[in-house]
RNA sequence: GGGCUUGUAGCUCAGUUGGUUAGAGCAUUCGGUUUACAUCCGAAGGGUCAGGGGUUCGAGUCCCUUCAAGCCCACCA
């Protein structure tokens, strides 16, 4: 054995010895317990980031699970991610000075699933140095024909039970990118206190006459340019100041446009002039008060970004940005400073637009109730247990779910419609040529929200096996494990579809962690450049210093810090493990004499053995109970602390000079050491074990002391 | 506006259903180590557990409150 335990040595050895063996390999046939996670996908086409290395929890209740001897599966998978994708293939097309646009859908369709293709085994590459336990024949990628095949099933399923509806609805638009989002992808960005009134940080005051009489009523707003879009100037019906008013008529500036002055309580009096103009088209609170109202104004932004049917011919084709400035010189308007949010586009920064478009939605209601019911009645638990209650709040709050996107790299949504018959038919599987002539179907262009296909994971990538037992034996599964950040966004959507589609919970737990942060506790940024990268890590200092280092002295679902001390910490603790090992083994190269052994010998021995099975099980209880942290902090303390710093000094000279009785026994706890510690450092724990028991032996295929 | 989290050693953080003298890593100081490991070992200094109040025989831990920091969501004419 060397002097030192360098990973570099062993780890990539270890990994594909385990991989070749079979080791990570379930099957559906075994009588033994089942025990199933599903990663979560980390997206196909890029590195991974080291809040992937999180994963180590999945890991460590995989490995532990099979060393208590259950039948374990852990399923990998790749997302295609939607618009993240398209968005890094888009930047890629401009470097050669090329659009999406240069493209037809099927081409660029090609071109996307080419790019990523030719860059999907880096991720995968990664999980294995990180040393994830992950089973790979069963690997699914969200655009599998299966995978699809299955979603589309799904759709089909929520269509035909009235669950899946169409409407014109407002949207958050980015004419740059071409897409819709959903509340979750949307960005506030805050003006800044130097940005001038006239480009974005102003509220501005527009005078509208008031029909067949010389006065005229203020309102005040933030964007000038809606005004062409306006169906009624609205006031509070208390405010004395405008009582005259509701019922009359106002002109719109520039094109002289009628339009009502209604009432409606809606409206804060002390805000502005205390009078609102309703924009229903392009503002999705005066959407909903013009639907209450009756009222229809017309859409005056398109999709590209630019005016249009605004009725003034001057306005028509300009940008939004342009037409502002436009009406604050052409009406001289008077402006106050403003404090505002923009919602931008998370992506590119343009501001997003609200503007009305036909999509699909999902009525949320009725699948989120049942989801409430499931979490309440405790068939899935959260933990930490605080997040019981976000789950909840979500659940409570989540209002239809718009799922449709308008991008090329997704699924696209198998909605048709029929021209013929005016109306739409879902096909779980294409229409034939004849229906298609029939009915004269022509398919919705969008694709599905990403986290619409995802948030069927759980079952679909059990479902879409060769095997098709695997469903039957895992499902629902044991444990969903992610990160806090999408609790919202999947962990809630999962429960919904899984619960709708298969009757059950998709897993009896959750479990979350928390963010990964710099040495001062800031998020991460490429812009901050205070970026670990995750690879760099292992190759320096090794994958179980690296994991070791999320889950020493952390909390459940807390954020770590990540600092290079504690990565050098927990090398040496690996290098600790590895050497205490290296002790006993010199010892019993020694083949020293038949030992006479003192009864104070016997004593430590005995002493060392009741204290290590102690907190063996100890630290047995805490990872069952998910208190990670605990129990590796207390293999920690115990194995260098006390195992080496006091057992092995007070026995030193009996292991030196061979004293194989001695030897015997300390083998025997450092083995059961080295079990529980597996989950966690489970390359330098294998590295030794193979170096006792040989090369072919592994720590995996034994099991758990007592358990 | 609603919700959540955090405040413990110089720094980063653990601390279980309340229970002796509040711990670790790093940093600092001193000492040791030719033969498992200098990625080591031993020792020391360093804390009114954010402030105040309460419950209790007993509070870092439970309750109330104040202050401070951070995160999420909603609103934003």
């Amino acid at each position: 054995m060397d002097s030192r335990y360098n990973p570099a040595d062993h780890e990539e050895k270890i990994y594909s010895f385990w991989e070749k063996s079979g080791t990570f390999t379930a099957t559906s046939d075994s009588n033994k317990p089942p025990f199933s996670i599903i990663l979560p996908p980390p997206n196909a086409n890029a590195d991974l980031h080291v809040g992937h290395a999180m994963y180590v929890y999945e890991d460590i209740l995989i490995r532990y699970n099979k060393l208590l001897g259950k039948e374990v599966l852990w399923l990998p998978g790749a997302d295609h991610a939607g618009f993240e994708t398209q968005f890094v293939f888009e930047k890629h097309l401009a470097k050669k000075d090329q659009s999406r646009f240069d493209f037809d859908r099927t081409t660029l369709f090609k071109m996307i699933w080419d790019f990523v293709m030719k860059n999907r085994g880096t991720m995968e590459n990664q999980l294995r140095r990180l040393g994830f336990a992950l089973d790979w024949n069963k690997m699914k990628f969200t655009m599998d024909e299966d995978v699809v095949k299955i979603v589309h099933k799904t759709f089909k399923k929520m269509f035909d039970e009235g669950l899946i509806y169409r409407d014109l609805k407002l949207v958050n638009y980015c004419w740059k990118d071409g897409t819709s989002f959903s509340d979750l992808e949307v960005e506030d960005k805050e003006i800044s206190e130097t940005a001038t009134v006239e480009a974005e940080g102003g509220l501005f005051y527009i005078d509208y006459k008031i029909v067949g009489e010389s006065g005229t009523i203020q309102v005040a707003t933030t964007r000038p340019e809606t005004m062409f879009g306006d169906a009624a100037i609205m006031v509070n019906p208390s405010d004395i100041r405008y009582t005259g008013f509701v019922g009359k008529k106002a002109l719109i500036p520039i094109i002289n446009r009628e339009i009502p002055i209604i009432a409606d309580e809606y409206v804060d009096p002390d805000f502005g002039t205390g009078a609102v103009k309703v924009t229903p088209l392009h503002d999705f609170n005066d959407f909903e008060v013009a639907k209450k109202h009756g009222l229809k104004g017309p859409q005056i932004i398109g999709f590209d970004g630019k005016l249009c049917n605004t009725g003034s011919d001057v306005y028509n084709g300009l940008r939004v940005t342009v037409a502002r400035l436009r009406i604050v010189t052409e009406l001289n308007l008077k402006a106050v400073k403003h404090k505002k949010v923009l919602k931008v586009c998370y992506k590119c920064g343009m501001t997003l637009q609200p503007l009305p478009k036909e999509q699909w939605f999902i009525k949320v209601r009725p699948l989120a109730d049942k989801a409430i019911e499931a979490v309440e009645r405790g068939d899935m638990k959260i933990y930490p247990t605080r997040f019981k209650k976000t789950m909840i709040d979500w659940l409570l709050k989540f209002h239809d779910w718009n799922i449709s996107r308008q991008i090329v790299w997704g699924i696209q949504i198998p909605a048709y419609f029929s021209k013929k018959e005016n109306k739409w038919y879902v096909y779980e599987t294409p229409p034939t040529a004849e229906e298609i002539e029939e009915l004269r179907l022509e398919q919705d262009s969008d694709t599905f929200d990403t986290w619409f296909s995802s948030s069927q994971w759980p079952f679909v990538t059990l479902m879409a096996q060769e095997n098709p037992n695997l469903f039957e034996k895992f499902y629902p599964t044991s444990v969903m494990e992610t990160g806090y950040d999408i609790l919202p966004a999947w962990v809630v959507r999962m429960t919904m579809i899984g619960l709708y589609v298969t009757g059950e919970v998709p897993f009896s737990k959750v479990l979350l962690h928390g963010m990964v942060r710099d040495s001062k506790g800031l998020k991460m940024s490429k812009s901050k450049g205070n970026v670990v990268n995750p690879m760099d890590m292992v190759s320096k200092y090794g994958a179980d210093a690296l994991r070791a280092t999320l889950i020493f002295q952390s909390k459940e679902g807390g954020d770590v810090n990540f600092t290079e001390d504690k990565i050098v910490g927990m090398r040496n603790y690996a290098n600790k493990i590895w050497n205490i090992g290296r002790f006993i083994w010199l010892g019993k190269q020694e083949k020293g004499e038949a030992p006479v052994i003192s009864s104070e010998t016997v004593s430590i021995l005995k002493e060392l053995q009741a204290e290590a099975e102690t907190v063996i099980k100890k630290c047995s209880n805490d990872i069952d109970s998910f208190k990670f942290s605990r129990g590796f902090d207390d293999m920690y303390e115990f194995l260098w602390h006390r195992f080496a710093d006091i057992y092995i000094e007070k026995l030193k000279d009996e292991i030196r000079s061979g004293n194989i009785e001695v030897l015997d026994a300390l083998e025997k706890v450092y083995g059961e050491c080295l079990k529980i510690i597996h989950p966690f450092m489970p390359f330098v724990t294998e590295a030794v074990w193979k170096e006792f028991y040989g090369m072919d032996s592994s720590i995996l295929d034994t099991r758990l002391h007592n358990r």
